[in-house]
DNA sequence: CGGACGTTATCACAGCTGTGATAAACAGGT
DNA sequence: ACCTGTTTATCACAGCTGTGATAACGTCCG
């Protein structure tokens, strides 16, 4: 088999599953051919053989975790109608955008790997469309469960909660300068639909 | 000359912004020896005597684009004493956090590149007091323009300021998914600076 | 059986990296 | 004039990188 990004490959799964470990730890840069060998227990003849070159190894995780994201999303907006009163509103929106700030381990590594592949576009083409559709994905999801909570101004609506979920999830895959005392994610997060759906 | 950090020479001010313009570019992987060299048109052999070592070198640019920017920043609260009415109150938050999202290109080039220091410092320990300290000048800075503008809830309201700078400051470094008809960044702070700001 | 194909296992190659080491040229100050 | 420190200019070394190439082994299917 020559990967043609079909999931139901014992194989394809540990090489990726490596791939992403390797991107959480150290960023796109730690991800080597021979490390994922290594790391997945595959030789690294038959990483190469399935994937073709080391970019094609890169972009095909770098799909996975987007596409994984992207099932968590759909799944968060199929999931809960809620009551229309303001508590139910209010819940909508958190419930949502909870999914783009995981709590969950595994949700959470996955998130930073995914993070690095978006960071690394800047400098390598190849995850330039990976990265572009993420953004609009976060964007229309944003969008639409601000319509649904039936806040007004949408446009610069959906780009402020935008900004601050890109802000929120920055300083958690990057933490530098919060204190102990500073409030944590959800509670700003908290505020912030409390200040767009006022009681 | 060893290099202790001062600031009137002019071989070290050209190593060093040869190696932030490499960062910009391509990210602090980019900035290797040989290339910096080349770059800045100084011998490698100079730069080593220089620097001591990459990891020092490296700092040492990313320390100098961190005290640009932190000097940037006191100025924004040092400059603009302004009225106090809901205008001037409003015209002070813009005033401080435009400092944080300049526009200019030579400005906005350090952005990226010191964005780019802060993002290294998840993986290369070596960047992380500067990273600590940036998230640390960040707030003080916007929770002072909060409290000199006379927002209520300084804590939160803090967080929720630096979080949305920051996701801006990240789409910004990123572009990714942002149509030509979304909002503009200060489009979206003027919005927010409204609503913490009622008139 | 036999062919197709994935897997393991190696070797080699060119290219880049930071670093250690050395030597000569040049500068400025005592 | 002499010494000290900076700069330029090299060479070598080990280590990593992706990639090309080859060969043997296994498995599964026609």
């Amino acid at each position: 088999m020559i990967d043609g990004g079909g999931g139901g490959d014992a194989v394809r799964h540990r090489v990726l599953e490596a791939v992403l470990r390797l991107v959480e730890r150290g960023g796109v840069a730690e991800a080597s051919l021979r490390r994922v060998a290594e790391e997945s227990g595959v030789n690294i003849g038959s990483v190469r053989h399935r994937f073709g070159s080391h970019e094609a190894l890169l972009t095909a995780a770098a799909e996975e975790v987007g596409a994984r994201m992207e099932r968590r999303l759909d799944a968060a907006l199929l999931d809960p109608p809620g009551p229309s009163d303001v508590a139910g509103r209010r819940a909508l929106l958190e419930h949502v955008v909870a999914a783009l700030l995981p709590e969950a381990p595994e949700e959470r590594a996955e998130l930073v790997a995914l993070h690095e592949f978006v960071a690394a576009a800047r400098i390598h083409p190849a995850f330039r469309p990976l990265a572009a559709r993420m953004g609009r994905d976060m964007r229309a999801l944003l969008r639409r469960a601000l319509d649904l909570a039936g806040v007004a101004d949408l446009d610069v609506e959906t780009e402020r909660l935008v900004a601050l979920v890109s802000g929120l999830t920055f300083d958690l895959v990057h933490p530098h300068g919060a204190g102990a005392d500073t409030p944590a994610p959800h509670e700003v997060l908290r505020h912030h639909v409390a200040a767009l759906i006022p009681g």
